[in-house]
Formats: C-alpha cells, sequence, structure tokens
DNA sequence: GTGAAAGCGCTAACAA
DNA sequence: TTGTTAGCGCTTTCAC
C-alpha cells in the first residue's frame, strides 16, 4: 500500500500534524523533531498524495489552459512558453484544445465547473469570450493571450501583432513599395484582423490606402497564399508587395509570384508573419516579423501564478495592464531593394 | 459558497449516497427519487468536485503525457491526437514537456508519486525509458508512443519511422538512384537512429549500401540540411539522391543544392520526412513520407484510456502488440524522374 | 512545540 | 430501494 502520512508520523512518534507542519513549513517545530520527521520521510520514499492534499487546502496546484489547437506553430511555441513557465512555478498543467468544436468547449466547461484547476490561460478566447469571462467573473483567476482586449478586467497578455504589422508596412513603405496585397487569416478571426488593420492603417497613414479588393482572406495555409496571388493576377490587381498573415501562406505567395513570373524580390516584395519555422528557408528566404512567442507564453504563465500566490488587489489592476510585446522584422531577401 | 452534494441531498430529501448512486448510475434508485434528485441537481447547478471525487474514488480521471517538446511540429500533431482522444474518453490530461531537461523530468516524477494522474502517455521516451519503465512497474499504466520498443510489457505505438524510411529507399532506387546521401537527427536520438538504418539497410539490401561518410547528423534544422549538402560537396562525396529526417532539414538541402548548382530534381532526388507543414511549398515541392501522426496519437490515448477502464489481462496483452501504422509517400517534384 | 479532533466533499460497504 | 457509517489522506484550528 502506499505510504501516508500516517505512516511516516507513526514512524518518527510524532503526530501526523506535526508531519504536516515540516513539510510545509507551518509553525514552529523543534529543530530535532524536523530533523527526525525529514529523515523518516526519505527512508520512507514518502509523497504528499496530490488528491489528499487538494482537497484539504481547498486548490489543486494545477493550471488550465485552453488554446484553440496545438497544429499551429506559434500556439505551439506559445504553450511551450507556458509550459516552461509553469514548471518554474510548481504548476501543473491541464491542457484542453478547442479542436473538436462546440463539444471541447463543453467538457471543458465541466471540468471548470468541478473545479479541476485552481486558475486558467486562455490563448485566443475568440469566440469563447463571453464564457470565459464568466468564469472570471465567478471567481476563478483567469489571463487572457489575445490581441482584442474585449473584458477590460482580465489581465491580458497581446501577441504583438500590431507593432509587428507596423513594423511589416513601414519596412514596404520604407523600401518604396506603394501597393501591397494583404492574405490575411479566417474571416472573424482576432489575430487576423488585428493584423490586417494595424497594416493597412499604417500604409493609409502613409497616404497609401489599401484598397479593399486588394485584401485577401486566407486560411493560413499555403494554397490560401498561391489562390490569393493568383485571383489578384487574374483580377488585374496592380501590386508591388505582398503581406502575409503567416510564413506558410507566405511560401504559397511566393512560389505563385514564381510560377506568374513576377518573382520576389524584384517584382514583388513579401513579408511573412511569426518566423517560427522555416521562414530562413523559402526561395527566396522570406522577411519575416518575428514575436517573442516563447516569452509571451511565459509571461503570461507568470501572471496567473503570481494571482494564485494571492497578489493583492492593486497588484491584480497592475497586472492587468496589457503586457507589452516587442516584435522584429527579420529582413532576408524577399524584400530585397528593388535594383 | 460551492453547492455540494449535501445540498442537493437535503433539498432533495434524500441521502449524499442516494444522490452519489443516481449520478454515477450505481445500484438501483427508484426511477421517482431519481427524477427528483436530478431536478435539484440542475436546479442548483451541482457539479461533484474533481477533487473530493478522486480522493474518495482513488483515480483522478486524468492522464499524464510526457512529451520531449512542444515546438516539432510533428510532436505537436501527435499531441493534438491524443488530446482529442482524451477528451472524447472524458479525460482530464496533464502535459509535462522534458524542456528544461533533468529537472523537468524530475518535478514530473513528483508528479507521479503524488499520484496526480492515473495512468501515462510518453512520446518518445528516450533517456527516459528506464525512469519509466519503473513507474509502469510500480503500478502505473504506461503507453508508449516510440520506435524502440526497450520493455517488451509496455503497450507501445511506433511512429513509422522504419516502414516510411524504407518507402523512401524504395522510391529513390526505383528512381535509379544508387548514390544517398543521409541527412539524420541527433546522434543517440531513437527515432533518429531507426529512421537512418531502416533506409540504409534497403539500399544495402538492393546492393547499394551507403558508405558512412555518405551519412551527416543533423539537428532537425533547416541549417543542417545546409550544412550537410555543403560538406558533402567540399567532401568530394558522390551522391545523387538525399534523404532527409524532417522536412525542415530538406528545405535547407534543396536550398543549398540549388547554391551549389547541382538543384533537385535533375541532378539530385530529395526525399523529407513527415509532410506535416510546409513540403508542398519548397522549390521544388518535397516529395516526403507522411505519417499518420494525429491516428497515432488518438490510438495511444485510446490504448490508454482501455487500460484504465480495466481491460482484462489479456486484453492488456494483446495491447502490448506493437500497433501498425501505415505510412504514405507523397511524391512532388523534387523526385521527379531525372530527364 | 505538539497532539487531538474536526473537517475538505465525495464514495462505498453494510444495514435496514 | 435507501440511509448510516466509515473512510480516502491531508490540513488546520484549538487546546495543552
Amino acid at each position: 500500500m502506499r505510504v501516508t502520512i500516517a505512516h511516516v508520523a507513526l514512524r518518527a512518534g510524532v503526530s501526523k500534524a506535526t508531519v504536516s507542519r515540516v513539510l510545509n513549513g507551518k509553525g514552529e517545530t523543534d529543530v530535532a523533531t524536523e530533523a527526525r520527521v525529514r529523515r523518516v520521510v526519505k527512508e520512507l520514499g514518502y509523497v504528499p498524495s496530490a488528491r489528499a492534499v487538494s482537497l484539504a487546502k481547498g486548490r489543486t496546484g494545477v493550471v488550465g489552459v485552453l488554446a484553440p489547437t496545438l497544429t499551429r506553430p506559434w500556439i505551439a511555441q506559445v504553450m511551450q512558453g507556458v509550459a516552461d513557465s509553469m514548471e518554474h512555478s510548481g504548476h501543473g498543467l491541464m491542457l484542453f484544445t478547442r479542436g473538436l468544436g462546440d463539444d471541447s468547449f463543453r467538457r471543458f466547461a465541466g471540468h471548470v465547473d468541478a473545479n479541476a484547476f485552481d486558475g486558467l490561460l486562455v490563448i485566443e478566447p475568440e469566440a469563447t469570450t463571453p464564457a470565459v469571462a464568466k468564469m472570471a467573473a465567478a471567481g476563478l483567476p483567469v489571463v487572457l493571450i489575445s490581441d482584442r482586449d474585449t473584458d477590460p478586467n482580465l489581465p491580458i497578455v497581446a501577441t504583438g501583432n500590431q507593432p509587428g504589422a507596423r513594423q511589416a508596412a513601414q519596412h514596404l513603405l520604407a523600401l518604396g513599395r506603394r501597393r501591397p496585397l494583404v492574405v490575411g487569416g479566417p474571416e472573424g478571426y482576432d489575430c487576423a484582423a488585428s493584423r490586417a488593420t494595424a497594416f493597412t492603417d499604417a500604409f493609409a497613414e502613409a497616404g497609401f490606402p489599401v484598397p479593399p479588393q486588394a485584401q485577401f482572406p486566407g486560411d493560413y495555409s499555403g494554397e490560401s497564399g498561391r489562390v490569393a496571388v493568383s485571383s489578384a493576377v487574374t483580377l488585374g490587381i496592380d501590386f508591388d508587395a505582398v503581406f502575409v498573415h503567416n510564413d506558410l501562406s507566405a511560401s504559397g505567395v511566393l512560389q505563385m509570384l514564381a510560377h506568374v513570373g513576377r518573382p520576389a524580390p524584384h517584382d514583388v516584395a513579401v513579408v511573412g508573419f511569426d518566423d517560427a519555422g522555416h521562414a530562413a528557408l523559402t526561395a527566396p528566404p522570406l522577411t519575416a516579423v518575428r514575436r517573442p512567442l516563447r516569452d509571451i507564453g511565459a509571461e503570461a504563465a507568470r501572471i496567473l501564478a503570481a494571482a494564485l500566490n494571492g497578489a493583492a488587489a492593486s497588484e491584480a489592476a497592475e497586472l492587468a495592464t496589457p503586457v507589452a510585446i516587442t516584435t522584429e522584422l527579420v529582413v532576408r531577401e524577399s524584400t530585397a531593394a528593388p535594383t
């Protein structure tokens, strides 16, 4: 049978309470007894039962993480940052994805209701925002990783879409490009919208508004990049640059540009987003906006951990300030200066 | 305060035991009382506390998953399959990565000792195999996702490295390629070794052994693909094909081949592995071995869930048979027949 | 400084 | 069919 605190207590000749005190460092304990208890703990290889501890203490030491999916590279990166940070703070990490749709969310909500974890981290809440806000209102500490802060009461870590998109725009403007195509993400997605808007705003401010017909929705696939370019060509849209919402689609763009005889960077400059994978390996190598994805995840996890460790109200308010994320433009050949 | 089973019992005019029975479907309950209890449960929005249930039942309903990292695309795919399947079987999923090295594993082991979950899924155990075997021996249900089954007692799901590598070899042989370069993974990694071996074995069997100097270690980065090719050229190694351990490195290979004036597919045929991302978007598009990664993850999770639901001994033995994985070769231009 | 006792919220015998 | 009684293994007052 499992070694329990009772065994330790018996063997050490003390009460369970004392063993608990020693292990949790609460209350004063005689140096000698403490040493004895610790010795017995080691001898018996005693480890407190997570189940019993969580029932008695009223918290689990576990944090829930809700992500749309793991298969998008940038999300995997963020998750890794979260995992590392959680490990650091000693929290367990329960993973939930919204992969299977509404049903997934319902099951997730069940775990919330069952108090299966102490705090929640949500990556790209999107449609689940209201439900999540409700959970937060019900007392569950929540931290969001998102660019749309619908609820000003929730701590939120931005994902760098706006500054990144602006950087991309400024870079293209500096190169003298004036008529960009924009290949976006799925309609209705926050991150897609914020990226596209920041980009077109920057161009508009510079005096070069981007016409709607030059903006194509996408789905983050390579194919959507290909389709956007060929559509633009077919429609006779005049363009000298392409801003693409992720690196995968950007590959499709590069491929199709070459196919239609307008290869980057000479005819068309191309900027991608994320730089999380193969951007340096495309032909030509892709200029891309790099986001500190792991840091974003780690930062969010840190904030949540702080909240769980009972941050004071003032502190919580401070944490609620959106955390600034610094993006970096990695310039490669796909935007080499026109000759 | 939280609604507990006591509140429900009181309001429904029954004992806690009866409420428990209704909720767990154990023992006979009068239809009328059952209806009444259910109504009250709904009225009060009662959800059993996961903490209390797990302490009382002696199990958590949670499964631990230990992965090397989330940032390698193929692992993210497998994890998504695992997550979907776990969700399906109603299990929670505690995620652990070995990202931070020994320390990570120690913390993970702590959770195991604390009985924080009922079963364990390990992706690419590698160096942790002995420790994991010990956990299994101590009674923790374990399922591995790996190509090296060091412990015949543990159920294991293969990841398709051997059949995939053989397919790649046969494809190149059929194209008349005889002198392949092999760009592998980090030395000492199981998956890398099994892939390389299966490939070289196939060539050797066909009468064309691959000399050691034509085999380069890599680290799954694009750079290692570039380096391998340029090294081979510098060393004056004669080759007409390259088998690369993942798609990212393959991109590097394609890039460097073009750079040194021996572009694929004419001079050199290139086959990648995984087809999990941008393989269709390289220049030229990459022929690659596709593995059913999500299925692999889902299958492993299914087996573990079955074990947790108390599979009979005979059944367990059956499950211990390595599950066969079918890989598929996706042929693209990087191995177009030489003209 | 330490022990006894009362929970934490639920399940599972055992009676009735 | 249902209630009573013990726990599950730990933490935490409250006395001593």
